[in-house]
DNA sequence: TTATAACGAACGAACATTTGTTCGTATATT
DNA sequence: AATATACGAACAAATGTTCGTTCGTTATAA
């Protein structure tokens, strides 16, 4: 009997951290956000956090690369669609809505918070958001050269679309799911 | 002779300070700027500060509600325009835009840095912000009533609209102007 | 079955820094 | 002389983190 037994009866430690530190980033931002009052909504102490976590950016770090993954997966499966660069985008829109339906404080913490991360984390981490805005932008080019969208500067179509989507974040306050039919009719 | 001569080869200093606060409260945050970090960008020691400013926070005080004046004036001259809703909503465009390329790291701590502000001013800063709000929902809510604007929630066009400005930001990096013509091209 | 060693996970106390701010004082301008 | 403005030193509070320890459970030894 050497297995590990039913015994979880309380959600895992480590990821209750994560997910109340994502909650607590996203309400009062990661540098106002203490480790006391991280410990005050998990009902744990300030030291026995570091039995699970290396160190607070840790907590931050792992939000934003996690999150980081989702969206570069998702825009994987929508490069190898084999359809218009209008339904390519459509699928991007329905990513983003996925995702942060999902979680959303993880979501806005990905989108604001990033910025504090340090020095080799900063880098590594817009790396990939701009391997995402380059695939996102390659999307938009081809729907330009097919004639279905115009525009005449796709890096301001991408920063507009990007930025149009952070309305995302006013919606999905309950744990609704939010389906996209409403998308597609605000999107005219 | 008790005015101020011609004397100040160097700029106001209370200016200086509050103009170098937004710029490192932009690039920073807020909570992460310290008044040493601001020390070292004026040429200040932080304890000299407080000859010009009450505190921290009035220095963020003073540039979210400053800049909350010119959007609300400005949406009052749009108000009082006797035009079709979508030359207002064009005359809105127009006044994010000059009022971000007037300063820009101002116009970005309004929008991102406000929640940093305590309790009696936080709740002023959001009535007035509300305030610009509704004037904008009722502004787009005319549309849609003579049949201009196609949209179903007036709510959730409004907070398209105000994400999708963001994108200003993103524009307006060096002194330049950025006059409206790119604008009208790009919204279709 | 016991006794024992090992371990994960929790805690309070204490730490070195960093924080915003105050105080006393010196210098310069009027 | 008086006022405005600069500074260094110092402070109390808050910060992230470490330390030593304890408690309960699990694996090993007797």
């Amino acid at each position: 009997m050497t297995e590990k037994a039913d015994a979880p009866l309380r959600r895992n430690t480590k990821e209750l951290i994560f997910e109340e530190a994502a909650q607590l980033f996203q309400e009062k931002g990661y540098a106002s956000s203490s480790m006391r009052d991280l410990a005050e909504r998990t009902g744990l102490s300030p030291s026995s956090f570091y039995n699970h976590i290396r160190s607070k950016e840790d907590i931050l770090k792992e939000i934003c690369f996690s999150t980081a993954e989702k969206f570069l997966n998702g825009m994987e499966d929508v490069q190898k669609m084999m359809s218009s660069p209008e339904d390519k985008l459509r699928a991007i829109i329905n990513l983003h809505v996925t995702i942060a339906a999902e979680d959303i404080s993880s979501s806005m913490v990905f989108s604001d918070e990033w910025r504090h991360l340090s020095e080799p984390l900063l880098s590594q981490f817009l790396k990939l958001r701009n391997q995402y805005e380059l695939a996102f932008q390659e999307i938009i080019e081809e729907g330009i050269d097919t004639g279905i969208f115009k525009a005449l500067d796709s890096r301001i179509a991408l920063y507009t679309f990007l930025n149009a989507l952070r309305w995302i974040y006013f919606l999905v306050k309950p744990g609704k799911t939010l389906d996209s039919t409403a998308l597609k009719k605000d999107l005219e």
